[in-house]
DNA sequence: CCTTATTTTCAACGCTTGTTGAATGCTCAT
DNA sequence: ATGAGCATTCAACAAGCGTTGAAAATAAGG
Protein backbone atom coordinates (compact mmCIF):
# COMPACT_ATOMS: atom_id res chain seq x y z
CA UNK A 1 0.00 0.00 0.00
CA UNK A 2 2.82 2.10 0.17
CA UNK A 3 3.68 2.26 -3.67
CA UNK A 4 1.38 0.98 -6.15
CA UNK A 5 4.90 -0.96 -7.34
CA UNK A 6 4.76 -3.40 -4.66
CA UNK A 7 1.53 -4.63 -5.04
CA UNK A 8 1.09 -5.50 -8.68
CA UNK A 9 4.54 -7.12 -9.61
CA UNK A 10 4.06 -9.19 -12.48
CA UNK A 11 1.01 -8.33 -14.72
CA UNK A 12 1.61 -5.03 -15.07
CA UNK A 13 5.29 -5.73 -15.99
CA UNK A 14 4.18 -7.99 -18.47
CA UNK A 15 1.92 -5.32 -19.98
CA UNK A 16 5.06 -2.49 -19.98
CA UNK A 17 7.47 -5.41 -21.38
CA UNK A 18 4.80 -6.82 -24.31
CA UNK A 19 3.69 -2.94 -25.26
CA UNK A 20 7.47 -1.86 -25.39
CA UNK A 21 8.61 -4.79 -27.56
CA UNK A 22 5.71 -4.26 -30.24
CA UNK A 23 5.16 -0.31 -30.14
CA UNK A 24 9.19 -0.47 -31.40
CA UNK A 25 8.52 -2.86 -33.56
CA UNK A 26 5.37 -1.66 -35.53
CA UNK A 27 4.59 2.06 -34.14
CA UNK A 28 1.47 3.31 -32.29
CA UNK A 29 -0.64 2.88 -34.20
CA UNK A 30 0.42 -0.65 -35.41
CA UNK A 31 -0.58 -2.28 -32.49
CA UNK A 32 -3.57 -3.03 -30.96
CA UNK A 33 -3.99 -3.76 -27.03
CA UNK A 34 -5.16 -7.20 -27.59
CA UNK A 35 -2.06 -8.32 -29.43
CA UNK A 36 -0.19 -6.50 -26.54
CA UNK A 37 -2.73 -8.35 -24.21
CA UNK A 38 -2.14 -11.64 -25.83
CA UNK A 39 1.80 -11.47 -25.74
CA UNK A 40 1.66 -10.25 -22.43
CA UNK A 41 -0.94 -13.25 -21.35
CA UNK A 42 -3.56 -11.27 -19.64
CA UNK A 43 -6.84 -9.86 -20.21
CA UNK A 44 -7.61 -6.82 -22.91
CA UNK A 45 -8.85 -4.79 -20.31
CA UNK A 46 -6.10 -4.74 -18.22
CA UNK A 47 -3.90 -2.59 -20.00
CA UNK A 48 -7.31 -0.35 -19.69
CA UNK A 49 -6.97 -0.33 -15.71
CA UNK A 50 -3.57 0.07 -14.94
CA UNK A 51 -2.70 2.72 -17.83
CA UNK A 52 -6.32 4.03 -19.07
CA UNK A 53 -6.23 4.86 -22.77
CA UNK A 54 -3.48 3.33 -25.04
CA UNK A 55 -2.01 6.83 -25.39
CA UNK A 56 -1.20 6.55 -22.06
CA UNK A 57 0.61 3.32 -21.98
CA UNK A 58 2.87 4.78 -25.12
CA UNK A 59 3.32 7.20 -23.06
CA UNK A 60 4.53 5.11 -19.84
CA UNK A 61 6.74 2.47 -21.87
CA UNK A 62 8.18 5.74 -23.20
CA UNK A 63 8.92 7.21 -19.56
CA UNK A 64 9.99 4.25 -17.83
CA UNK A 65 13.64 4.03 -18.73
CA UNK A 66 14.39 7.36 -19.73
CA UNK A 67 15.31 8.29 -16.10
CA UNK A 68 18.11 5.62 -15.93
CA UNK A 69 19.18 6.40 -19.42
CA UNK A 70 19.83 9.64 -18.31
CA UNK A 71 21.58 8.63 -15.18
CA UNK A 72 24.12 7.22 -16.98
CA UNK A 73 24.48 9.56 -19.94
CA UNK A 74 25.36 12.35 -17.20
CA UNK A 75 26.85 9.77 -15.01
CA UNK A 76 29.88 9.24 -18.10
CA UNK A 77 29.65 12.83 -19.16
CA UNK A 78 30.72 13.82 -15.25
CA UNK A 79 33.04 10.67 -15.37
CA UNK A 80 34.44 12.16 -18.65
CA UNK A 81 34.97 15.74 -17.36
CA UNK A 82 36.53 14.47 -14.11
CA UNK A 83 38.96 12.38 -15.95
CA UNK A 84 40.09 15.29 -18.26
CA UNK A 85 40.58 17.84 -15.40
CA UNK A 86 42.30 20.69 -15.34
CA UNK A 87 41.71 20.46 -18.95
CA UNK A 88 38.39 21.05 -20.45
CA UNK A 89 36.69 17.36 -21.96
CA UNK A 90 37.84 16.70 -25.66
CA UNK A 91 34.62 16.51 -28.45
CA UNK A 92 35.81 13.02 -28.61
CA UNK A 93 34.82 11.85 -24.96
CA UNK A 94 31.56 14.05 -25.07
CA UNK A 95 30.59 12.34 -28.05
CA UNK A 96 31.62 8.98 -26.19
CA UNK A 97 29.71 9.73 -22.92
CA UNK A 98 26.46 10.01 -24.66
CA UNK A 99 26.75 6.71 -26.93
CA UNK A 100 28.48 4.19 -24.84
CA UNK A 101 26.03 4.24 -22.23
CA UNK A 102 23.32 2.84 -24.67
CA UNK A 103 25.81 0.40 -25.78
CA UNK A 104 26.31 -0.76 -22.07
CA UNK A 105 22.24 -1.19 -21.46
CA UNK A 106 22.31 -2.91 -24.75
CA UNK A 107 25.16 -5.50 -23.58
CA UNK A 108 23.68 -6.25 -20.04
CA UNK A 109 21.34 -8.45 -22.21
CA UNK A 110 18.04 -7.41 -20.88
CA UNK A 111 16.56 -7.42 -24.36
CA UNK A 112 14.21 -4.53 -23.05
CA UNK A 113 16.91 -1.99 -23.30
CA UNK A 114 17.41 -3.04 -27.26
CA UNK A 115 13.17 -2.36 -27.51
CA UNK A 116 13.37 0.57 -25.75
CA UNK A 117 16.09 1.74 -27.64
CA UNK A 118 14.23 1.38 -30.97
CA UNK A 119 11.28 2.88 -29.25
CA UNK A 120 13.36 6.44 -29.06
CA UNK A 121 14.21 6.11 -32.87
CA UNK A 122 10.49 5.33 -33.23
CA UNK A 123 9.47 8.56 -31.32
CA UNK A 124 12.22 10.66 -32.74
CA UNK A 125 11.54 10.32 -36.10
CA UNK A 126 8.34 10.41 -35.68
CA UNK A 127 7.25 14.33 -36.72
CA UNK A 128 3.16 14.54 -35.31
CA UNK A 129 3.09 13.74 -31.34
CA UNK A 130 6.75 12.28 -31.22
CA UNK A 131 8.43 15.83 -30.49
CA UNK A 132 6.56 16.53 -27.59
CA UNK A 133 7.55 13.02 -25.86
CA UNK A 134 11.25 13.54 -27.09
CA UNK A 135 11.28 17.26 -24.98
CA UNK A 136 9.97 15.91 -22.50
CA UNK A 137 11.99 12.96 -21.74
CA UNK A 138 15.59 14.36 -23.03
CA UNK A 139 15.19 17.76 -23.40
CA UNK A 140 17.73 18.66 -20.29
CA UNK A 141 19.84 15.80 -20.86
CA UNK A 142 20.83 17.14 -24.22
CA UNK A 143 21.29 20.57 -23.17
CA UNK A 144 23.97 19.65 -20.55
CA UNK A 145 25.94 17.91 -23.67
CA UNK A 146 25.44 21.13 -25.89
CA UNK A 147 26.69 23.21 -23.15
CA UNK A 148 29.82 20.56 -22.93
CA UNK A 149 29.96 20.85 -26.67
CA UNK A 150 30.08 24.61 -26.18
CA UNK A 151 32.72 24.28 -24.16
CA UNK A 152 34.66 22.07 -25.89
CA UNK A 153 34.52 23.88 -29.05
CA UNK A 154 34.75 27.71 -28.25
CA UNK A 155 35.30 29.02 -31.36
CA UNK A 156 32.39 27.61 -32.96
CA UNK A 157 29.00 29.61 -33.45
CA UNK A 158 25.87 27.88 -31.58
CA UNK A 159 24.17 27.05 -35.33
CA UNK A 160 26.69 24.77 -36.01
CA UNK A 161 26.86 22.88 -32.79
CA UNK A 162 23.59 22.66 -33.42
CA UNK A 163 23.37 21.25 -37.00
CA UNK A 164 26.56 18.95 -35.81
CA UNK A 165 24.41 17.62 -32.92
CA UNK A 166 21.56 16.73 -35.66
CA UNK A 167 23.97 14.45 -37.51
CA UNK A 168 25.17 12.92 -34.84
CA UNK A 169 21.46 12.32 -33.25
CA UNK A 170 20.25 11.33 -36.43
CA UNK A 171 23.20 8.63 -37.43
CA UNK A 172 22.44 7.09 -33.82
CA UNK A 173 18.62 6.83 -34.31
CA UNK A 174 19.36 4.73 -37.41
CA UNK A 175 21.43 2.86 -35.69
CA UNK A 176 19.10 2.09 -32.69
CA UNK A 177 16.71 1.60 -35.16
CA UNK A 178 18.29 -1.51 -36.26
CA UNK A 179 16.68 -2.11 -39.81
CA UNK A 180 19.01 -4.71 -40.95
CA UNK A 181 19.36 -2.31 -44.01
CA UNK A 182 23.36 -2.14 -43.29
CA UNK A 183 23.65 -5.64 -43.52
CA UNK A 184 21.58 -6.36 -46.50
CA UNK A 185 23.61 -3.21 -48.02
CA UNK A 186 27.05 -4.89 -47.21
CA UNK A 187 26.10 -8.60 -47.85
CA UNK A 188 26.08 -9.10 -44.21
CA UNK A 189 29.94 -7.88 -43.85
CA UNK A 190 28.10 -5.23 -41.31
CA UNK A 191 25.12 -6.27 -38.74
CA UNK A 192 22.50 -4.06 -37.28
CA UNK A 193 23.10 -5.43 -34.19
CA UNK A 194 26.61 -5.19 -33.91
CA UNK A 195 26.90 -2.22 -31.33
CA UNK A 196 30.14 -2.20 -30.57
CA UNK A 197 31.34 -1.83 -34.24
CA UNK A 198 28.72 0.95 -34.65
CA UNK A 199 29.57 2.73 -31.65
CA UNK A 200 33.88 2.06 -32.38
CA UNK A 201 33.51 4.20 -35.61
CA UNK A 202 30.78 6.25 -34.62
CA UNK A 203 32.74 8.63 -31.92
CA UNK A 204 35.79 9.11 -34.21
CA UNK A 205 33.73 9.79 -37.17
CA UNK A 206 31.44 12.19 -35.19
CA UNK A 207 34.53 14.03 -33.24
CA UNK A 208 35.86 14.56 -36.98
CA UNK A 209 32.62 16.02 -38.43
CA UNK A 210 32.64 18.52 -34.99
CA UNK A 211 35.82 19.54 -35.76
CA UNK A 212 35.75 20.02 -39.06
CA UNK A 213 32.98 21.92 -39.21
CA UNK A 214 33.30 23.87 -36.13
CA UNK A 215 36.97 24.67 -37.10
CA UNK A 216 37.42 28.66 -37.17
CA UNK A 217 37.73 30.75 -39.92
CA UNK B 1 -6.14 17.14 -74.65
CA UNK B 2 -3.03 18.19 -73.97
CA UNK B 3 -2.11 16.17 -70.72
CA UNK B 4 0.36 13.07 -71.52
CA UNK B 5 -1.95 10.95 -69.05
CA UNK B 6 -4.88 11.02 -71.20
CA UNK B 7 -6.49 8.01 -69.56
CA UNK B 8 -6.73 8.98 -65.84
CA UNK B 9 -8.27 12.29 -65.02
CA UNK B 10 -6.81 14.32 -62.05
CA UNK B 11 -8.52 11.74 -59.51
CA UNK B 12 -6.64 9.22 -59.40
CA UNK B 13 -3.26 11.52 -58.95
CA UNK B 14 -5.14 13.58 -56.16
CA UNK B 15 -5.41 10.29 -54.29
CA UNK B 16 -1.88 9.74 -54.76
CA UNK B 17 -0.89 13.31 -53.24
CA UNK B 18 -3.27 12.98 -49.98
CA UNK B 19 -1.80 9.78 -49.12
CA UNK B 20 1.90 11.12 -49.53
CA UNK B 21 1.12 13.72 -47.63
CA UNK B 22 -0.64 11.62 -44.86
CA UNK B 23 1.61 8.68 -44.70
CA UNK B 24 4.63 10.63 -44.35
CA UNK B 25 2.88 12.65 -42.03
CA UNK B 26 1.47 10.25 -39.72
CA UNK B 27 2.48 6.24 -41.40
CA UNK B 28 0.84 3.54 -42.77
CA UNK B 29 -1.59 2.40 -39.63
CA UNK B 30 -2.10 5.88 -38.58
CA UNK B 31 -4.22 7.30 -41.52
CA UNK B 32 -7.27 5.53 -42.92
CA UNK B 33 -8.20 5.53 -46.40
CA UNK B 34 -11.49 7.69 -45.36
CA UNK B 35 -9.35 10.81 -44.68
CA UNK B 36 -7.13 10.47 -47.46
CA UNK B 37 -10.26 9.98 -50.34
CA UNK B 38 -11.67 13.06 -48.01
CA UNK B 39 -8.26 15.22 -48.15
CA UNK B 40 -8.55 14.76 -52.00
CA UNK B 41 -12.30 15.07 -52.29
CA UNK B 42 -13.06 11.80 -53.83
CA UNK B 43 -15.28 8.78 -52.50
CA UNK B 44 -13.25 5.71 -50.42
CA UNK B 45 -14.19 3.56 -52.78
CA UNK B 46 -11.94 5.01 -55.58
CA UNK B 47 -8.70 4.35 -53.77
CA UNK B 48 -9.67 0.64 -53.89
CA UNK B 49 -10.80 0.76 -57.52
CA UNK B 50 -7.37 2.16 -58.48
CA UNK B 51 -4.88 0.38 -56.14
CA UNK B 52 -6.43 -2.38 -54.42
CA UNK B 53 -5.38 -3.23 -50.80
CA UNK B 54 -4.77 -0.64 -48.68
CA UNK B 55 -0.62 -1.26 -49.21
CA UNK B 56 -0.73 -1.22 -52.55
CA UNK B 57 -1.42 2.31 -52.13
CA UNK B 58 1.51 3.07 -50.09
CA UNK B 59 3.74 0.99 -52.38
CA UNK B 60 2.45 3.10 -55.46
CA UNK B 61 2.94 6.32 -53.31
CA UNK B 62 6.87 5.36 -52.25
CA UNK B 63 7.43 4.58 -56.02
CA UNK B 64 6.13 6.96 -57.85
CA UNK B 65 8.80 9.19 -57.43
CA UNK B 66 12.09 7.02 -57.17
CA UNK B 67 12.87 6.60 -60.70
CA UNK B 68 13.27 10.46 -60.74
CA UNK B 69 14.76 10.70 -57.93
CA UNK B 70 17.26 7.85 -58.29
CA UNK B 71 18.22 9.95 -62.40
CA UNK B 72 18.90 12.96 -60.60
CA UNK B 73 21.46 11.48 -58.15
CA UNK B 74 22.84 9.32 -60.75
CA UNK B 75 23.37 12.13 -62.92
CA UNK B 76 24.71 14.30 -60.36
CA UNK B 77 26.87 11.69 -59.54
CA UNK B 78 28.11 11.29 -63.13
CA UNK B 79 28.78 15.33 -63.22
CA UNK B 80 30.71 15.23 -60.26
CA UNK B 81 33.15 12.06 -61.89
CA UNK B 82 33.25 13.73 -65.53
CA UNK B 83 34.29 17.08 -63.70
CA UNK B 84 36.98 15.81 -61.54
CA UNK B 85 38.09 13.71 -64.23
CA UNK B 86 41.34 12.68 -64.92
CA UNK B 87 41.46 12.53 -61.38
CA UNK B 88 39.29 10.50 -59.07
CA UNK B 89 36.27 11.80 -57.45
CA UNK B 90 36.65 13.12 -53.84
CA UNK B 91 34.44 12.05 -51.24
CA UNK B 92 33.21 15.62 -50.49
CA UNK B 93 32.06 15.37 -54.21
CA UNK B 94 30.52 11.94 -53.47
CA UNK B 95 27.98 13.17 -50.78
CA UNK B 96 27.47 16.27 -52.69
CA UNK B 97 26.33 14.33 -55.79
CA UNK B 98 24.18 12.39 -52.79
CA UNK B 99 22.61 15.10 -51.38
CA UNK B 100 22.20 18.13 -53.42
CA UNK B 101 19.45 16.41 -55.74
CA UNK B 102 17.66 16.36 -52.66
CA UNK B 103 17.52 20.32 -51.66
CA UNK B 104 17.43 20.67 -55.71
CA UNK B 105 13.71 19.09 -55.30
CA UNK B 106 12.87 20.74 -52.15
CA UNK B 107 13.18 23.92 -53.76
CA UNK B 108 11.45 23.50 -56.54
CA UNK B 109 8.46 24.12 -54.55
CA UNK B 110 6.28 21.27 -55.18
CA UNK B 111 5.61 20.54 -52.07
CA UNK B 112 4.56 16.79 -53.16
CA UNK B 113 9.10 16.13 -52.91
CA UNK B 114 8.66 17.46 -49.06
CA UNK B 115 5.96 14.88 -48.19
CA UNK B 116 7.88 12.28 -50.40
CA UNK B 117 11.06 12.75 -48.96
CA UNK B 118 9.69 13.02 -45.24
CA UNK B 119 7.97 9.87 -46.23
CA UNK B 120 11.59 7.81 -47.84
CA UNK B 121 12.63 8.56 -43.89
CA UNK B 122 9.78 7.31 -42.41
CA UNK B 123 10.49 3.33 -44.57
CA UNK B 124 13.99 3.76 -43.46
CA UNK B 125 13.50 3.62 -40.29
CA UNK B 126 10.56 1.15 -39.92
CA UNK B 127 12.13 -2.40 -38.87
CA UNK B 128 9.13 -4.12 -39.93
CA UNK B 129 8.16 -3.67 -43.69
CA UNK B 130 9.94 -0.75 -44.33
CA UNK B 131 12.90 -2.32 -45.61
CA UNK B 132 11.53 -4.38 -48.31
CA UNK B 133 10.40 -1.07 -49.93
CA UNK B 134 14.30 0.38 -49.23
CA UNK B 135 15.64 -1.98 -51.27
CA UNK B 136 13.84 -2.39 -53.89
CA UNK B 137 13.69 1.52 -54.44
CA UNK B 138 17.40 2.59 -53.53
CA UNK B 139 19.41 -0.46 -53.23
CA UNK B 140 21.10 -0.14 -56.91
CA UNK B 141 21.29 3.57 -56.51
CA UNK B 142 23.10 3.19 -53.14
CA UNK B 143 25.59 0.53 -54.75
CA UNK B 144 26.61 2.75 -57.02
CA UNK B 145 27.62 5.69 -54.40
CA UNK B 146 29.38 2.53 -52.17
CA UNK B 147 31.12 2.00 -55.61
CA UNK B 148 32.42 5.23 -55.75
CA UNK B 149 33.62 5.46 -52.13
CA UNK B 150 35.48 2.63 -52.48
CA UNK B 151 37.47 4.24 -55.22
CA UNK B 152 38.07 7.38 -53.90
CA UNK B 153 39.21 5.31 -50.30
CA UNK B 154 41.42 2.96 -51.61
CA UNK B 155 42.64 2.01 -48.50
CA UNK B 156 39.57 1.69 -46.55
CA UNK B 157 37.94 -1.71 -45.70
CA UNK B 158 35.15 -2.22 -46.63
CA UNK B 159 32.89 -2.36 -43.69
CA UNK B 160 34.07 1.03 -42.15
CA UNK B 161 32.73 2.53 -46.20
CA UNK B 162 29.19 1.17 -44.82
CA UNK B 163 28.97 1.99 -41.64
CA UNK B 164 30.16 5.96 -42.70
CA UNK B 165 27.83 5.42 -44.93
CA UNK B 166 25.40 4.13 -42.41
CA UNK B 167 26.16 7.48 -40.34
CA UNK B 168 25.24 9.74 -43.61
CA UNK B 169 22.16 8.12 -44.10
CA UNK B 170 21.10 7.86 -40.69
CA UNK B 171 21.56 11.79 -40.28
CA UNK B 172 20.10 12.44 -43.86
CA UNK B 173 16.94 10.65 -42.42
CA UNK B 174 16.60 12.68 -39.78
CA UNK B 175 16.98 15.90 -41.81
CA UNK B 176 14.29 14.65 -44.48
CA UNK B 177 11.98 14.06 -41.43
CA UNK B 178 11.70 17.12 -40.26
CA UNK B 179 10.65 16.46 -37.04
CA UNK B 180 11.13 20.38 -35.29
CA UNK B 181 13.52 18.74 -32.80
CA UNK B 182 16.54 20.99 -33.76
CA UNK B 183 13.91 24.20 -33.75
CA UNK B 184 13.37 23.57 -30.22
CA UNK B 185 16.83 22.15 -29.38
CA UNK B 186 18.30 25.43 -30.48
CA UNK B 187 15.43 27.97 -29.73
CA UNK B 188 14.75 28.91 -32.84
CA UNK B 189 18.31 29.55 -34.08
CA UNK B 190 18.17 26.48 -36.78
CA UNK B 191 15.14 25.38 -38.72
CA UNK B 192 14.17 21.99 -39.70
CA UNK B 193 12.48 23.46 -43.14
CA UNK B 194 16.40 24.68 -43.69
CA UNK B 195 17.17 22.74 -46.58
CA UNK B 196 20.45 24.66 -47.89
CA UNK B 197 22.17 24.85 -44.34
CA UNK B 198 21.53 21.51 -43.52
CA UNK B 199 23.13 20.33 -46.13
CA UNK B 200 26.37 22.98 -46.54
CA UNK B 201 26.71 21.77 -42.76
CA UNK B 202 26.15 18.51 -43.49
CA UNK B 203 28.51 17.56 -46.86
CA UNK B 204 31.82 19.02 -45.07
CA UNK B 205 30.67 17.31 -41.49
CA UNK B 206 30.15 13.89 -43.53
CA UNK B 207 33.27 13.91 -45.76
CA UNK B 208 35.70 14.56 -43.03
CA UNK B 209 34.55 11.84 -40.54
CA UNK B 210 34.74 9.34 -43.83
CA UNK B 211 38.64 10.74 -44.03
CA UNK B 212 39.22 10.17 -40.52
CA UNK B 213 37.48 6.48 -40.28
CA UNK B 214 38.97 5.63 -43.29
CA UNK B 215 42.64 6.65 -43.05
CA UNK B 216 45.44 4.05 -43.27
CA UNK B 217 47.16 2.63 -40.34
C1' DC C 1 -27.41 8.36 -82.23
C1' DC C 2 -26.38 3.82 -79.76
C1' DT C 3 -23.08 0.63 -77.65
C1' DT C 4 -19.39 -0.36 -74.92
C1' DA C 5 -15.87 0.42 -71.59
C1' DT C 6 -14.04 2.95 -67.97
C1' DT C 7 -14.44 5.85 -63.93
C1' DT C 8 -16.90 7.26 -59.83
C1' DT C 9 -20.32 6.96 -56.36
C1' DC C 10 -23.43 4.60 -53.18
C1' DA C 11 -24.60 1.54 -49.68
C1' DA C 12 -23.50 -1.95 -47.14
C1' DC C 13 -20.96 -5.96 -45.42
C1' DG C 14 -18.15 -8.37 -41.88
C1' DC C 15 -14.69 -7.50 -38.80
C1' DT C 16 -11.69 -5.27 -35.48
C1' DT C 17 -10.81 -1.58 -32.64
C1' DG C 18 -10.46 0.90 -27.91
C1' DT C 19 -13.05 1.24 -24.03
C1' DT C 20 -16.24 0.29 -20.16
C1' DG C 21 -19.34 -1.62 -16.29
C1' DA C 22 -20.35 -5.43 -13.89
C1' DA C 23 -18.80 -9.67 -12.00
C1' DT C 24 -15.21 -12.58 -10.07
C1' DG C 25 -10.80 -13.64 -7.90
C1' DC C 26 -7.25 -12.57 -4.73
C1' DT C 27 -4.72 -10.51 -0.46
C1' DC C 28 -4.49 -9.32 3.83
C1' DA C 29 -5.33 -6.72 8.23
C1' DT C 30 -8.56 -7.12 11.61
C1' DA D 1 -13.63 -15.75 8.72
C1' DT D 2 -14.81 -11.88 7.24
C1' DG D 3 -15.11 -7.73 4.87
C1' DA D 4 -12.54 -4.24 2.37
C1' DG D 5 -9.86 -3.09 -1.47
C1' DC D 6 -7.29 -3.92 -5.35
C1' DA D 7 -6.44 -6.88 -9.43
C1' DT D 8 -8.25 -9.38 -13.06
C1' DT D 9 -11.55 -11.26 -16.12
C1' DC D 10 -15.80 -11.39 -18.78
C1' DA D 11 -19.00 -9.78 -22.01
C1' DA D 12 -20.48 -6.33 -24.64
C1' DC D 13 -20.74 -1.79 -26.64
C1' DA D 14 -20.56 1.83 -30.37
C1' DA D 15 -17.49 3.44 -33.70
C1' DG D 16 -14.60 3.03 -37.28
C1' DC D 17 -12.00 0.09 -40.32
C1' DG D 18 -10.84 -1.91 -45.23
C1' DT D 19 -13.17 -3.83 -48.80
C1' DT D 20 -16.76 -5.08 -52.25
C1' DG D 21 -20.76 -5.51 -55.70
C1' DA D 22 -23.91 -3.15 -58.00
C1' DA D 23 -25.66 1.19 -59.69
C1' DA D 24 -24.77 5.56 -61.84
C1' DA D 25 -22.08 8.83 -64.32
C1' DT D 26 -18.76 9.83 -67.77
C1' DA D 27 -15.89 9.07 -71.81
C1' DA D 28 -14.86 6.76 -76.29
C1' DG D 29 -15.84 4.80 -80.84
C1' DG D 30 -18.36 4.03 -84.78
Amino acid sequence: MKTDQTKSPAKRDRILDAAEHLFAERGFEGVTLRQIASKAGVDVALASYHFGKKDALFTAVFQRRAGELNSRRLAALADAKRHAAPKTVSVEAIVSAFLRPLEDVQREGDSGWQDYLALIAYVNNHTYWGQRLMSSAFDQLVSEFIDALKTALPHAPDDKIYWCYHNLSGALTLTLARTGRIDRLSGGLCRSDDYKSAYDQMIPFMAAGFHHVCQPG
